[in-house]
DNA sequence: ATCAATAATTAGAATAATTCCATTTTACTG
DNA sequence: CAGTAAAATGGAATTATTCTAATTATTGAT
């Protein structure tokens, strides 16, 4: 039997769906498994467009939808560099992202623990945060990752 | 001789404005001195209206110029959170930002230079960053800063 | 399997934030 | 103070996203 990552994936999906009382669509499913195979920042637009290669009809509401959706089961992060369109992350480990000024191109930054609570340190008494961000822009001579 | 807070901002303005070959017109003045006289982060909307209390007649996009030849100067910071208007931030000096889930309110929230050496520390070699952001969202017992 | 109930998808309209454009006004230089 | 280049203006255009009302799919019970 060989393994099948994508059959991990759909177990996931349809576990976190369920435990919200959500139906696993077809739509829904694809755009997991899309934004899953392959480790990248797209955009929703990016998004409808690999996804209409299995699913020709799809549309651009359906696939806004299927993110807010993904993100509030905690299966997908979503991304936001200043004001251009939001990227949607397959990446739940705790990590930073670093864009390059030249290319554009996004790379995780990963987080260690230590790093992480330091991070959180920084906020004095009366401050707890649920979630946080950490973005850089600058440039590199990494060519991707 | 009185301490006059805004007579120094003029100077910052100007100078740095003529650093740039940029002229000091009466819209860029008001516009920094609204963002400068309430230390809060105010959004392109709120200072137009915040502005108009002395030049009614200013625009929007004139606003959106003057923000941005302010930025380009580094005379005042940008900041986003998720996909709502970009705001505004007078304080140059390191820091994070928190965002109440509750209430809306953003808080600044200093860093100290240990801080941003180890903020900077999670970037691994080949990596440059010219600068960074730092924001959580949670909740907070402080009322406002 | 079939049906009803409910949830999800769809296409297109609507909205919000921002940028663009063509014209008028203003600031600087000589 | 005249000429030139930069900036301001109002409105149209653009971009990303959300909303809406109608259709279609999924589920649970017969």
């Amino acid at each position: 039997m060989a393994y099948d990552i994508t059959e991990n994936h759909k177990r996931a999906l349809y576990s976190a769906l369920r435990k919200k009382g959500l139906r696993p669509t077809r739509q829904r499913t694809c755009v997991y498994n899309i934004i899953m195979s392959k480790k990248d920042h797209p955009t929703a637009d990016d998004i409808l467009n690999r996804v209409r290669e299995n699913l020709p009809t799809i549309s651009l509401a359906t696939v806004y939808n299927c993110l807010e959706t993904l993100v509030d089961c905690e299966l997908v992060r979503q991304v936001n560099f200043d004001r251009s369109s939001t990227r949607f992350c397959p990446n739940l480990t705790p990590h930073a992202h670093f864009k390059c000024s030249e290319t554009g191109n996004i790379f995780d930054i990963s987080l260690d623990e230590k790093s992480v609570r330091s991070l959180k340190a920084v906020l004095p008494k009366g401050f707890k945060a649920d979630n946080f961000e950490l973005s850089f822009a600058g440039s590199t001579t990494i060519s991707s990752n």
